[in-house]
RNA sequence: GGGCGAUUAGCUCAGUUGGUUAGAGUGCUUGCUUGACAUGCAAGAGGUCACUGGUUCAAUUCCAGUAUCGCCCA
């Protein structure tokens, strides 16, 4: 029908609309389409495939095999969690390294698990039964605990499945909890180790309370933040005189605990009021003047206020001078009944009218501006309050010895390595950590205390015989629970059945890297490492991979709070698992952090859809004949065979190399390179016959499907399903029954270059450039695809002529070559278009199509270039200093440069001059 | 206040011991239904390598300083 090509035009036009209102194909569209869409599908396949992994059982690491073991243990993800693209990225990361080594031969073993989140989930639980109007309290310990668990397990059910969805190849016969029996026994077993060995004790200190958690953090599960804020200046008048003192504070309400006013030794104005007293405005106590060096003279008004039952140093300052400790708050951050009438008040309200009545009392001399630092809770961001408790304690000094060691001894290494000096930094400045919680939902401390205080340690409850002269059933055991990351801590060798000596402990302790984002290295890989060294005798990994945390498009880390994030299961649904793995390892640089949009999906869609479909190609060549995918026919060889196998060879070196380095990105751009640019843009094209319909050189096909064996194997820990599936329909052609039935056990590629060559690769670059020359001029020059041309070259050395006539048959269709002329003498014919390359000239014919405004301007562009770099090289060459000074071989490139830049621009020269005469 | 990192095309990033016509993906422009793929093919435009000094025959690359941004610690 005549209407085609009309209605063709509409159809794209109509395509590219949708494009750009839906970024995605609707059902309009798809009736446009000329022809059913081969697009890959990958939801089928990819629960399909996982299925066979695990009915198969490839994913249990034995403990007892001869194989080298290669284990890793997952960070385990809270249980309060649901899958975000961090976990997506995590994993994935993970998974390749996993699958990399299994493939390798490896033992492989990747324990998953999840941890109990103490706070985090008992605030959640606590908030339903607020909902249902109880406490607690109210329903007690033991129900309570009952309930969170049926909470928290349907939940950690939950993230691990949505750990399938990514692919994860995770032992899950192995999946460990940090509450599981065992892991709790590990608990109590280092608890009782550590008291007795005197690295663990309980005492009153100013710790960092959380009032909305109502529990204590250590100080690691601080983030400090900046707030503007103010400076109140208090006046305190002295006793017996009618002199006023005037004191700065950022938190005017903390004055309602304070036992003292401190001024610094060196300092001359106030020296007179030491050993005064002062009346604390509103509660009318007395407090003394104390002289403290800790008073820096220049801040403020160099007279500090001293609440030692809120804040650090005045607590240090109140021991040296042995004053109160007043405690004004109760631990919901109201205030108590040490706060006289603002007994009951919120901790911010009690401020405003504290700070209303100190004025209308003419106690407040000003208010200035402040910005000002302040704590805020990790889980929940209520900004935390310095409180005085009774708490237990881990000395850490001499657990951190062994594990500065063990960097700077090189056995413990940081990828990127930067991250050495953070964890370095933190060692050397550590500081005690508090474990203990006051949540019910966690390890309960493994201590009980007798009626007249005494403290008894145990992994149980003590016997009869543990706490002599004390009947065990009145001890009563501390009410309090653990830090979570007093459970995580132990989790490379809890999970593995620590204390008890299993084979698994023996098989896969230590693990080989843990992959992590930069924001626990304190928090959980520091603290792994030195459990590892305390309770193993080993580290319980050598390598730490530090991944970048995922950010939105505008740079902002993705939260559940702010809304931004991306829900790597909608990626899933949309555009496959692959292409979410590929996407996010192209997109994540190095060590940096990756700023990621919805969009950037696609191109790992499309890469996936194009290993797809060029393995179609293969496969419908081959056409039944059974795929030879493991071995390569030497003999009957073309150049192009060769090339492919020498950069094959090169790539397989090069992804090695990255993975070494733990460049995961790095290698995924070399695979994505090699896959798209030299097998399918070059190799698959030059091996297509001429003409549709003939069949392709058996041996280059024999090739192409060798190649590709070898790139669905790279490839497979990138992109598991996709390549899984492919090579399942691969071996499904041939009836070889050596094969393995999957991909996912080996072998992993490895590259002996025999098949490198350099001189190779460039003959094939020149012919390249031959084509890529003819393309660009016939482009230019707005010459219709579709209408072929012949071809002259004159070529400075005859041996190119003769590579060119040699293999024109290869690559005539792709540079829509007639007939094609070589020789050192070929002559222009009287109207072609003109292209220059490095070592040869080419011609086009093009009587009647050429557009001689358009040459002229093509000439001009391509001859101002190469001017501006003959000048460039002349300089250089002109520079008796570098000619003095810069190696020979330098010097020999440049001068080679400069040569064929002087030829090129003389060859264009007289071919502008040609055209003139048009 | 101390420390770490970043600054290269409109956007996201490579650039491995100093010598490249500074690259890729994406976006943009143009042409194309081509027997694997329009999730495609081909071609093209687009860059004072943040700034200022220094070292060097030669600096995107090494050093110092400045600016901006981000993170960690106090």
């Amino acid at each position: 029908m005549t209407k085609r090509p009309f209605s063709h035009k509409i159809e794209s036009f109509n395509r590219r609309i949708c494009h750009q209102k839906a970024g995605h194909p609707d059902m309009s569209e798809m009736k446009l389409k000329p022809k059913k869409s081969s697009a890959y599908a990958p939801a089928e396949v990819e629960s399909r495939i996982y299925q066979q992994w695990l009915d198969a059982g490839y994913f249990h690491g034995s403990a007892n095999s001869d194989k080298k073991p290669y284990s890793i243990v997952i960070p385990p993800p809270n249980v309060t969690d649901v899958l975000h693209l961090g976990h997506a990225l995590n994993n994935t990361i993970q998974d390749i390294l996993m699958r990399k080594h299994r493939m390798e031969g490896y033992e492989a073993e990747w324990l998953p698990g999840s941890d109990h989140a103490g706070i985090a989930t008992q605030v959640i639980v606590e908030k339903q039964l607020t909902k249902e109007g109880t406490t607690r309290r109210e329903i007690g310990r033991e129900k309570f605990i009952e309930r969170t668990r049926e909470w928290a397990y349907r939940n950690k059910d939950i993230i691990l499945g949505q750990l399938r969805r990514i692919g994860c190849s995770c032992d899950w016969d192995r999946t460990r909890f940090t509450l599981d029996e065992g892991l709790s026994q590990a608990v109590a077993e280092v608890f009782t180790h550590l008291y007795k060995k005197g690295l663990i004790y309980r005492g009153n200190r100013i710790v960092n309370w959380c009032p909305s958690c109502r529990t204590s953090l250590s100080d690691d599960e601080v983030e400090h933040k900046n707030f503007d804020g103010h400076l109140w200046y208090i006046k305190y008048k002295v006793k017996g005189s009618d002199e006023f003192l005037t004191v700065a504070t950022t938190r005017p309400e903390t004055m309602l605990g304070d036992t003292a006013l401190a001024v610094s030794p060196k300092d001359s104005r106030y020296k007179k009021l030491v050993g005064k007293t002062v009346i604390l405005p509103i509660l009318e106590r007395e407090i003394p003047i104390v002289s403290d060096s800790y008073v820096d003279p220049e801040f403020g008004t160099g007279i500090v206020k001293v609440t030692p039952a809120h804040d650090p140093n005045d607590f240090d300052i109140g021991k040296r001078h042995d004053l109160p400790e007043i405690n004004i708050l109760n631990t919901d951050g109201t205030l108590n009944e040490n706060a006289g009438k603002y007994k009951g008040l919120d901790r911010y309200e009690c401020r405003k009218q504290l700070v209303d009545d100190l004025e209308a009392k003419g106690h407040l001399e000003k208010i200035d501006d402040y910005e000002l630092s302040v704590g805020t809770c990790y889980r929940c961001h209520v900004v935390v309050e310095p409180y005085l408790s009774l708490q237990w304690f881990v000395k850490m000094k001499e657990l951190a010895g062994p594990a500065v060691e063990a960097l700077k001894t090189g056995q413990l290494r940081f990828h990127p390595d930067y991250w050495s000096k953070t964890y370095l930094h933190w060692m050397e400045n550590i500081r005690d950590w508090c474990i203990s919680r006051q949540l019910w939902w966690g390890h309960r401390i493994p201590v009980w205390y007798a009626e007249d205080g005494t403290v008894f340690v145990s992994v149980d409850r003590p016997t009869a015989e543990q706490c002599k002269g004390y009947d065990p059933k009145t001890l009563i055991q501390d009410e309090d629970v653990l830090d979570t990351w007093f459970s995580s801590w132990l989790w490379p060798f809890s999970t593995f059945g620590w204390p008890e000596q299993t084979d698994e402990l023996k098989k896969f302790y230590p693990t080989k890297v843990l992959t992590t984002g930069p924001d626990i290295i304190f928090l959980w890989v520091a603290r792994m490492v030195m459990a590892g060294i305390e309770f193993m005798g080993q580290l319980p990994f050598s390598d730490v991979y530090i991944h970048g945390i995922v950010r939105d498009a505008n740079g902002v880390k993705m939260s559940k709070s702010l809304g931004n994030g991306i829900d790597p299961l909608e990626i899933i649904d949309k555009y496959g698992t692959d292409a979410l793995r590929i996407s996010m390892v192209l997109a994540t640089p190095d060590g940096q952090d990756p700023w990621i949009s919805r969009n950037a999906f696609e191109g790992g869609r499309n890469f996936v859809n194009k290993l797809y479909q060029v393995s179609r190609f293969v496969m419908m060549r081959l056409d039944g004949r059974p795929a030879v995918m493991d071995r390569i026919d030497d003999k009957n060889l073309v150049i192009f065979d060769r090339w492919i196998l020498s950069r094959l060879e090169k790539t397989i070196a090069a992804v090695k190399r990255s993975f070494d380095e733990y460049r995961l990105s790095s290698a995924a751009k070399t695979l994505h390179k090699f896959v798209w640019d030299d097998y399918c843009s070059w190799y698959v094209e030059l091996i297509k016959p001429d003409k549709a319909g003939e069949p392709i050189r058996e041996t280059s096909l024999d090739v192409a499907t060798y190649v590709l064996n070898q790139i669905l194997r790279l490839l497979h820990p990138l992109m598991p399903f996709v390549t899984e599936e492919i090579y399942q329909q691969l071996v499904a052609t041939g009836d070889d029954d050596g094969r393995s039935a999957t991909l996912m056990l080996g072998p992993w590629p490895t590259a002996s270059g025999t098949y490198v060559d350099d001189q190779l690769e460039n003959s094939l670059k020149q012919i390249q450039e031959v084509v890529t020359a003819v393309r660009s001029t016939r482009a230019e020059l707005n010459v219709p695809p579709g209408r072929k041309s012949d071809l002259y070259v004159r070529v400075n050395e005859a041996s190119f002529g003769r590579l060119l006539e040699d293999h024109i048959d290869y690559f005539r269709s792709l540079a829509r070559v007639e007939n094609l002329h070589c020789g050192t003498d070929v002559r222009k014919p009287p109207v072609a278009a003109s292209a220059v390359i490095s070592g040869a000239e080419i011609f086009i014919p093009l009587e009647g199509l050429i557009d001689i405004d358009a040459e002229k301007t093509r000439l001009k562009k391509d001859l101002d270039n190469l001017k501006n770099q003959l000048i460039k090289v002349s300089k250089k060459l002109a520079n008796a200093d570098f000619l003095a000074n810069a190696p020979a071989d330098v010097i020999e490139r440049e001068k080679l440069k400069k040569l064929d830049y002087e030829e090129r621009i003389e060859r264009i020269n007289s071919n502008l001059e040609q055209i003139l005469g048009w």
